[in-house]
DNA sequence: CTTATTTAATTCGATCCTCGAAAAAATAAC
DNA sequence: GTTATTTTTTCGAGGATCGAATTAAATAAG
């Protein structure tokens, strides 16, 4: 290799088909059931190529022809009966593969084993103390966890092919190490390579927010199927991102930490160690921290529970004027953090997900106006709030959606699958 | 279209042969000329194919087999003399076509034309007052300017196919609108359209910042050839991006204007009409109205020219109080502006262009002591700085480098070329 | 009940692309 | 002059896509 090109991926014809197989199981992934008809639409490719590249896929175990189930919403084509011979729906074969998709948090880690076809196999979860966890028992916690889940799976089930970890903390980009994560204090851990090992699987880790935002961009792509962003207001204050369609990451990591931005110079303490970090305010323990008259500086040992929290939008919702001011500086911070946001990536719609979106009409109004004024970009006044109180719901939606996407793009297209 | 999914570019076979010329001749512009086994090596594509593919470009016009110069640097392949049939140097044929470089400051126009194979085949510049002109009259006064350069360009010059004009100020995404310019009170100025209107080629606009980056990541491989963030220091603050090899933008403009990044609620007055920006204390007029106690209140109509500043640096130079504090200050806001860049972006080496690089000894120290201490992410402390005084000659450059590149993504490479 | 109509899917031939191996070309060394 | 070496071209094989024609399967009409 003499020049700088970095010899994209696709260059050789069987390249091509390859790459073709995929778009259509791409498109079997979002759409349940399509036609081959409606493949070729949907894909831009010729009827003939589908036919040709989804016969394939039959006779690899990839696909199925399903029972001529009716689209569940139908618009656009005809709808059950009509002229003309009836289309016959493919769908991904369930027992082509299957895929783990992890969600740990502070309180539980759980597993949820899913079909090639995006159907839920089995789930599990169990309490975490994570923090307290030597490293290797971390991994092996988890393993464990998988394996009773597969264990629990009934006989026709696709081998494990594909795990994806959404976890809490700063990621690499290519989802191998844990650099740094507030359940551990342990740091730079290849908990990927870890996992793979025992499992026997690829496993890549994510950001939770950014498992938010996938959850989000694949379920609601009217809202957000173009640019935006989404807040995670949880225990500390975390964004995951799409621009042009695809999940925004740093340089080196996940990145996109909003909730560190610098805030206030030598303010409250963050749970990164710096001080005046957006998190220390907008935060659970942020909030909690003002609320309650605790000590700025010191960062709570226990995280405060979602009961405490509902407690503190009550007594605000109530008049308390202790909460309604943790709030209305939290919404200072946050405006500060989307005001930089807008600065940095452009208005985009926003969406605040977790327990911070219990009192979203107490700080949403002070958020706005830091975004008021003149700016040297676009208007900001427009910009779009949504708020989703659940989290963990959406998390490992988001890691199911990865999981089973990160599969298709390693998966072998040419190959009989098992099972 | 039935799916989601966005029919990317490369799917039928005859792509794929595009793409592959379009491979080559990009090689061919960043090394100049090479030999079509070292163009194999650079593309990954087989002997035979570009052995077809070149013989293609030839008969098209838009290669010539050059004189075997021996390559100005040939570390890994034999030099000048040698055993075998000698190789034969292919470059970009300069008559295939011609591309024009704007570069559009407070001071002057400049243009620059540049033939296909990247020489400059000459170059105009006036002054400007664009601040005073109307709209219509600031296109048509740098439409002439184009066209003065392209009645004195020599015969066998290629037509103008490609534009690039870069410019101070907000632009959008796809190059076509001016949304805010310090140089002109219109807002949201369609200049691609009315330039590409009276010029008859392809016009896309670009912000200057981004031109500077786009230069140094063409020029200097090694130093910025992965991520990296240039950093103008100059009238404004601006920057430019590079995440992942390609240049970063925003959802909807070019975006990463860090220079308006909040740094001090209810500060000094920024150019935006924001209070505490950054830019309101690191640009040159920042630093003008510190050292010279003007008030923070109120932006200079007139730009202190490069010889106040250079006047100014020579004052802190020697040990005067008040030109070190505008300077000390200065690098707090940028130190800010950095720490929120590596919190969004992680750390990555950063390049400080323009006149504010020329007292880089002074406020570099007190950029990194904002960086030092803990984050969540990776180490903030070992990042690369670097100072490049000189602007105007990385901003032109770097539109040049655009052009051509814009031009290489549209160019036909099927049909012949005129010249 | 038979026939026409309509839509879906497949088949077939044409064209195009890339690649590997072999041949041709051009020079240096002996 | 012959041989070795390296570059470039040629040629045939193997795929891939596409459009047109064909086959398949259902409904509507007479």
């Amino acid at each position: 290799m003499v020049g700088p090109t970095p010899a994209a991926a696709i260059q050789r014809s069987d390249d091509l088909r390859r790459q073709n197989k995929r778009r259509i199981l791409a498109a079997l992934r979002v759409q349940r059931a399509l036609a081959r008809t409606e493949l070729a639409a949907a894909t831009g490719l010729s009827a003939s190529t589908v036919s040709a590249a989804t016969s394939e896929l039959i006779a690899t175990g990839h696909l199925v022809e399903a029972d001529l189930t009716p689209a569940p919403d139908d618009d656009t084509a005809r709808s059950a009966g009509g002229r003309g011979r009836p289309r016959v729906a493919l769908s991904r074969r369930p027992g082509a593969a299957s895929v783990a998709a992890l969600t740990i948090t502070v309180n539980a880690i759980q597993v949820d084993l899913v079909d090639f076809a995006g159907d839920t196999i089995c789930t599990r979860s169990e309490p975490s103390r994570t923090g307290s966890l030597a490293q290797a028992d971390f991994a092996s916690r988890i393993s464990s966890l998988v394996e009773t889940a597969l264990a629990a799976a009934p006989k026709g089930t696709g081998p494990l092919s594909s795990v994806a970890v959404a976890v809490q903390g700063v990621v690499d980009a290519e989802g191998e190490v844990l650099h740094w994560s507030p359940m551990s204090p342990h740091r730079n851990v290849g908990l990927a390579a870890e996992l793979s090992r025992t499992l026997g699987a690829e496993v890549r880790l994510a950001n939770d927010a950014d498992m938010i935002a996938a959850a989000l961009h694949h379920d609601e792509p009217e809202r957000f199927g173009g640019d935006f962003a989404a807040i995670l207001l949880s225990y500390g204050v975390g964004m995951g991102m799409f621009l042009g369609g695809t999940l925004f990451h740093g340089a080196r990591t996940s990145a996109a930490e909003i909730g560190h931005v610098p805030f206030e110079a030598g303010g409250a303490l963050c749970r990164c160690g710096r001080f005046g970090c957006v998190e220390a305010y907008a935060s659970e323990y942020g909030i909690w921290r003002a609320a309650t008259g605790a000590d700025p500086r010191v960062v709570p040992a226990e995280p405060p529970d979602r009961a405490a929290m509902a407690g503190i939008a009550a007594r605000a919702a109530a008049g308390d004027a202790c909460a309604i001011e943790a709030y209305r500086t939290a919404g200072r911070a946050l405006g500060h953090a989307v005001l930089t946001l807008y600065t940095v990536f452009d208005p985009v719609t926003v969406a605040f997900v977790g327990s911070g979106a219990l009192a979203f009409d107490l700080w949403e109004p002070v958020v706005r106006e830091a975004l008021c004024g003149p700016s040297t970009g676009l208007p900001y006044e427009g910009a779009l709030f949504y708020g989703y109180p659940e989290n963990i719901g959406l998390m490992s939606r988001g890691a199911v959606i990865t999981a089973l996407s990160n599969l298709d793009r390693t998966i072998d297209v040419d190959r009989l699958q098992s099972g």
